[in-house]
DNA sequence: ATCCTATCCTGGCTGC
DNA sequence: TGCAGCCAGGATAGGA
């Protein structure tokens, strides 16, 4: 499913074809991928914008536009100032990519440009999300550092995540999922992860010592780099980057996916449990269980 | 504070 | 072979 790794692929590749385009349509076809504002203000607002830039934030995608007039708007735009943020989730199977088709299977809303092409969001499930607002902080929920460093924040480290760990108590694995504490990890990355840190997935949060505090933080860094290195993990028809091709890393994957496959560091078998409704992989040998699973 | 469940969706898989 | 039923999975809301 597409977190931090594929979209980061997803900005990176949108980058070219859309930057200096200008919006000159937009249609929405399935009224609630709009989160806000209304359909209708969404396809007004991004009416004649030209795409300045992108960015991502978590998991989510940030397209920037000008402040060009949108019909009915003062000069310089609705607020005077123009700036406007198209901001959108991608959940389990979103895509967004640049078609010469305004309408492929599964386009849920679709906006033209001004070189004929069209900027396409399919979405398979319907739980991706678009929105149109000034600010970041109207649509965002409360999101934790960057663990890649940005939008202010320094990479992750050991000596703060050594800290965040020990002001919770909860299990690792539903904690490493929570964007409010860490921004873009999603069930591959977290899995993948704690296993290269050695840490079991239901060790509680507040009982990883310094050393795995330093292993972990350096296992989410580098599997997330590898991971948009190899522009992101497809192991089912859903994501492709926007070139269309499927991401890589799947074929790095040391537990995601591989229950009873040898563990590649100690050839014991992976496991799969359920972990808060999550399909959680892991090395019984090499990650070792907490002696009292935290919580009931 | 933390956990659990339901909800939103539908393609694909399982089992009979 | 056909088909009903189940499941995954990110985020969120509401209840325990």
């Amino acid at each position: 499913m597409p977190e931090l790794p594929e979209v980061e692929t997803v900005v990176r590749q949108l980058r070219a074809p859309l930057t200096g385009r200008t919006l000159t349509g937009a249609r929405v076809l399935w009224p609630a991928t709009v989160a806000r504002p209304s359909p209708a203000a969404f396809r007004r607002g991004l009416a004649g914008r030209r795409v300045t830039g992108l960015a991502r934030r978590g998991k989510y995608f940030v397209i920037e536009l000008d402040g060009g007039r949108a019909e009915g708007d003062p000069p310089g735009g609705p607020d005077g100032a123009g700036g406007r943020l198209l901001v959108g989730h991608l959940r389990m199977t979103g895509r967004m990519s640049v078609e010469d088709d305004p309408q492929p299977p599964f386009t849920r809303a679709s906006f033209a440009l001004d070189d004929g092409r069209h900027l396409v969001f399919r979405d398979v499930r319907k739980f991706g999300r678009l929105a149109l607002v000034r600010r970041l902080g109207e649509v965002l929920p409360p999101l934790g550092p960057e663990p890649l460093g940005g939008h202010g924040f320094p990479g992750l480290d050991g000596a703060w995540l050594h800290a965040a760990l020990r002001a919770r108590r909860r299990r690792l694995k539903p904690l490493l999922l929570d964007q409010s504490f860490l921004a873009g990890l999603g069930n591959i990355y977290v899995d993948e992860s704690l296993h290269r840190a050695r840490l079991h997935p239901l060790r509680a949060s507040d009982r990883v010592g310094r050393p795995g505090a330093e292993r972990l933080a350096t296992a989410i860094r580098e599997v997330l780099t590898e991971a948009i290195a190899k522009q992101g993990s497809s192991f089912d028809a859903f994501y492709r980057t926007p070139e269309g091709r499927p991401g890589d890393y799947q074929h790095e994957f040391r537990v995601y996916g591989r229950t009873g496959q040898p563990c590649p560091r100690c050839g014991a078998a992976i496991r799969r449990m359920l972990v808060g409704q999550r399909g959680t992989h892991y090395c019984g040998r090499c990650q070792r269980a907490p002696r009292a699973p935290a919580a009931p």
